[in-house]
DNA sequence: CGTGACGTTGAATGCTGTCAATCATTGTGG
DNA sequence: CCACAATGATTGACAGCATTCAACGTCACG
C-alpha cells in the first residue's frame, strides 16, 4: 500500500536506520513503551507482533487510538504528546532518536521520501479509521477484520494479536457489545472461532457485505 | 501548531509553489473541486474559506472527514482516491501538480520537509477527529468548537464557515441531535448565537468541562 | 482446586437517530 | 414590493442500537 515515490531507496534507508537505531527492544504485553505527555525524543518502529497508541480519560474510559504492525513507525511529535505507546501484546520495538532521524531527513532524500510516505499512510489510514466509527457494531468489526487481514498479509485465518479489550476500545464500542457482535457473525456463518484467539473467515462475500 | 523543523525554508517553499500552482480557482459553496475515485493527480493548497473532504454512503449517508482551514494542503495520494473534495463554503483553492511538487520535494529538502510537516499536522488532526467520535453529542461539539476556534485564530467569537448539516456529518451526528445539543449548550448558559452562522462562547470554563 | 482475568449472556436504561410537523430565512418571480 | 416556494433549522414523539449493570461460564496459573 506503499505509495513508492519515486526518490525512496530501501537500501539507503535500512543503512541510515542501523546507524541510529537503539534496540530492538522486547516489551510484555500491556508495559507501557512511552507515556502520554512525554517529552517524546524517540520514535518507534515496530519490529514484531502489535503496538497500540492510546488514550486514557479521566473517567477511566480508554480509547485504542491505531494498532502497529511490523514495519509502521509511530511517535510522530504532538502523536505522543497526548497518546501513550504500549504493547498490546509481546512485541518487539526499534527506538530511533527524533531529531537524530530528521537532521537525517535533511541530508538524505530517501530517508525523507521514506517518512512522508509513512506519515501519508497513516493519515489515510487515521481517516479511514474515523469513517469506521460512525457505522453500526457489526460494520465496524467486519471493516476491522478485512482491514487487519489485508495488512498482516492473511487470507482466510485471523490469528487475533490482541485482547477484545483492546478491539472494543479501538471501535469505540464496550465488550460487551463486541462479544456479542462476534457471536452475531458466527450464527450468521460469516466467521467460526478455531481457537482462544483465533478466527476463521468462512464467508468472504458475506464478510464484505457486512463492512457496509 | 507546525512542527518548525529545521529544515523548512519558508521563502523556497513560495519561490516553488509559485512556479507549479495553478490558480487560485475560485468554488461556490458544495461545488466539487475533486471526484471520489478520481486519479488525483492534483493537490490543494486552500487560500480562503474552508473546503471539506467527505465520503458518501450507499444508503446517502454522507461523512466529512474533515475540514480545511486557509493554508491546510490536501489530497494525499489514497486520500482523495476515496473521499471527495468540496467547497464548504466559497472557497479559494490553490492547485498544485502532484507529480511535479514530488519530483520538487526529491530535490528541494525545504519543498520535502514541508510537507512531511504538513502531513504530520494532519495525521495528528485525525486523530483527534477518531477520539472525538466516541465522545458524546455535547462533548462532540464542543471540542469541535474550541479545536475551530485555536485553527481560525478566533477569541470568543465563532463564525460558522459551514453549514450544520456539514458540521453534523463531521461529527457523526443527525442534525436534528447536532441542533438540539447547540441549544442546550444555549441554555446552560456555555454559548449565545448573535448571529445566523455565529456564535459567541460565553463561558470558556464550562466549554472546556463540556468537551470531556 | 481456588483465584483472577477474560469472555459471554441477559435485562434494563439511555443516548442518539428517525419521522414528522412547524418555524425562520432566503431567494424568486409576478 | 409582495406572495410564494425552497432551503435550513428547531422541536416533539417514538424507536432502536449500544451501554451499563449484573450474573455466570471458561480458561490459565499459582
Amino acid at each position: 500500500m506503499s505509495n513508492s515515490r519515486s526518490f525512496v531507496d530501501e537500501r539507503t534507508i535500512k543503512r541510515a536506520l542501523a546507524a541510529l537505531r537503539w534496540g530492538p527492544i522486547r516489551f510484555r504485553r500491556d508495559k507501557v513503551i512511552a507515556c502520554e505527555g512525554e517529552a517524546g525524543d524517540y520514535m518507534f518502529l515496530v519490529v514484531s507482533r502489535v503496538v497500540r497508541s492510546c488514550k486514557t480519560f479521566a473517567n477511566g474510559n480508554r480509547n485504542v487510538v491505531a494498532f502497529y504492525l511490523p514495519g509502521d513507525l509511530l511517535g510522530w511529535s504532538d502523536e505522543n504528546y497526548s497518546l501513550s505507546v504500549e504493547a498490546a501484546s509481546e512485541a518487539l520495538v526499534l527506538f530511533l532518536k527524533r531529531s537524530t532521524l530528521m537532521s537525517l531527513a535533511a541530508s538524505e532524500l530517501s530517508v525523507a521520501g521514506w517518512l512522508l510516505d509513512a506519515t501519508t499512510t497513516q493519515f489515510c489510514r487515521a481517516q479511514k479509521h474515523a469513517l469506521l466509527l460512525s457505522l453500526t457494531a457489526k460494520s465496524r468489526f467486519a471493516t476491522f477484520l478485512t482491514d487487519l487481514m489485508r495488512r498482516s498479509g492473511r487470507a482466510n485465518t485471523i490469528d487475533l494479536p490482541m485482547s477484545h479489550r483492546d478491539i472494543a476500545d479501538h471501535l469505540g464500542l464496550s465488550i460487551e457489545s463486541l462479544s456479542r457482535t462476534i457471536t452475531d457473525m458466527q450464527r450468521s456463518g460469516i466467521i467460526a472461532r478455531s481457537g482462544r484467539r483465533t478466527l476463521d473467515v468462512e464467508n468472504n462475500h458475506l464478510l464484505e457485505r457486512a463492512s457496509r
